[in-house]
DNA sequence: CCAATTAGATAGCTTACGTCA
DNA sequence: ACTGACGTAAGCTATCTAATT
């Protein structure tokens, strides 16, 4: 964390700045500049989404279908290590072992409001989709409704490892993949569309949960440095008590251009004089400097000074 | 192709009710 | 008769996701 200080007569203010070395590892050095790739840190309350679905009983399947909400839940705000490509695809999975949903691409029900929408166009593309035999349940009422179907395991699993290729299609793998599904190129079209989505609306979790921690931290280490600011200010206003310290270390700093700068190896001890480094700045020059309290300003431990600047 | 939206499917949760020991 | 435990169904809500605009 680089500190500057500037100081008027009467005031000081800070503004801050990340080195590449800061209390956010994974944060890069430009303070807007933020490394969002999520870390791969896990999660230990939540189980991997392949431990979460185990049996087909479908008594265990709805304690299981609960853990697995649950972490849903959890893991909107800790999508750490999880790979967002990735499709949790249990529910597919438990709903088609419990035979809960249809089974292959089942159209469930009929939505009516819709149907009464629709063109005669994609009424004619339903009939040829009809005859591809991938719509099977408008047979019975014969209408145009808008249907809802649910993708079977093995399509989901398809269409995830093609999206984990490569997550838009050309026309041509649009048509193989349809073709290998049964599935019209339009579905496929919108099930890649809506993966996207899926997958930016949790990459942008990440990046959010993300930048709400840099935040905090941004804004305890301002509250941390305001504090500093008001010590400092109550030692410039006593300058006896000031003058009086023994400096902790021998860094000193000069009071014209806040620069630290730390004595050469032959100082001895803290009561000598304030010698600059050969890199120090004002050279030759006769600066006033006073000794720099760096107690009043770093916790220990919390981070190191650059001592000399120029 | 994307963004926003709609709407179906499904699971969890709560509540009321009935049954039984 | 009263009570607590248990099972079940209905209603509501939240979430996911296929489909539409």
């Amino acid at each position: 964390m680089m500190i500057h200080q500037r100081e008027d007569h009467l005031g000081l203010s800070l503004s801050l700045s990340f080195p590449s070395e800061t209390h956010q590892p994974s944060a890069s050095s430009s303070p807007l500049q933020l490394n969002l790739t999520p870390p791969s840190m896990t999660t230990p309350s939540i189980p991997p989404f392949n431990l979460l679905h185990s049996t087909s009983l479908a008594k265990k399947e709805t304690s299981d279908r609960s853990i697995l909400d649950a972490c849903r839940v959890e893991t909107r705000s800790f999508l750490k290590g999880i790979d967002v490509n990735r499709l949790p695809a249990t529910t597919v999975d438990m709903e088609e072992e419990a035979g809960v949903s249809s089974p292959n691409s089942t159209i469930s029900s009929v939505s009516g409001k819709r149907s009464l929408e629709r063109s005669e166009t994609d009424n004619r593309d339903d009939l040829l989709d009809c005859s591809r035999g991938l719509i099977n349940s408008d047979e019975e009422d014969g209408d145009n409704s808008r249907k809802k179907l649910r993708l079977s395991k093995d399509q989901s699993a398809v269409l995830e490892d093609s999206f984990k290729e490569h997550n838009t299609l050309n026309p041509k793998q649009k048509l193989a993949l349809a073709k290998r599904l049964g599935l019209r190129p339009r579905q496929v079209e919108v099930w890649f569309q809506n993966r996207r989505a899926r997958t930016k609306l949790k990459q942008t979790e990440v990046d959010c949960e993300f930048l709400k921690r840099c935040c905090e931290n941004l804004t305890d280490e301002n509250r941390r440095l305001m504090k500093e600011v008001q010590e400092l200010r109550a030692l410039k206003l006593s300058p006896q008590f000031y003058m009086q310290m023994t400096p902790p270390t021998t860094l000193t700093m000069c009071p014209s251009c806040e620069r630290v700068s730390a004595p050469p190896p032959s100082s001895t001890g803290p009561s000598s004089t304030p010698v600059e480094t050969p890199r120090s700045h004002h050279s030759g020059s006769s600066h006033h400097r006073v000794p720099f309290n760096p107690w009043a300003i770093v916790p220990a431990g919390h981070r190191s000074f650059d001592a000399v600047h120029h």
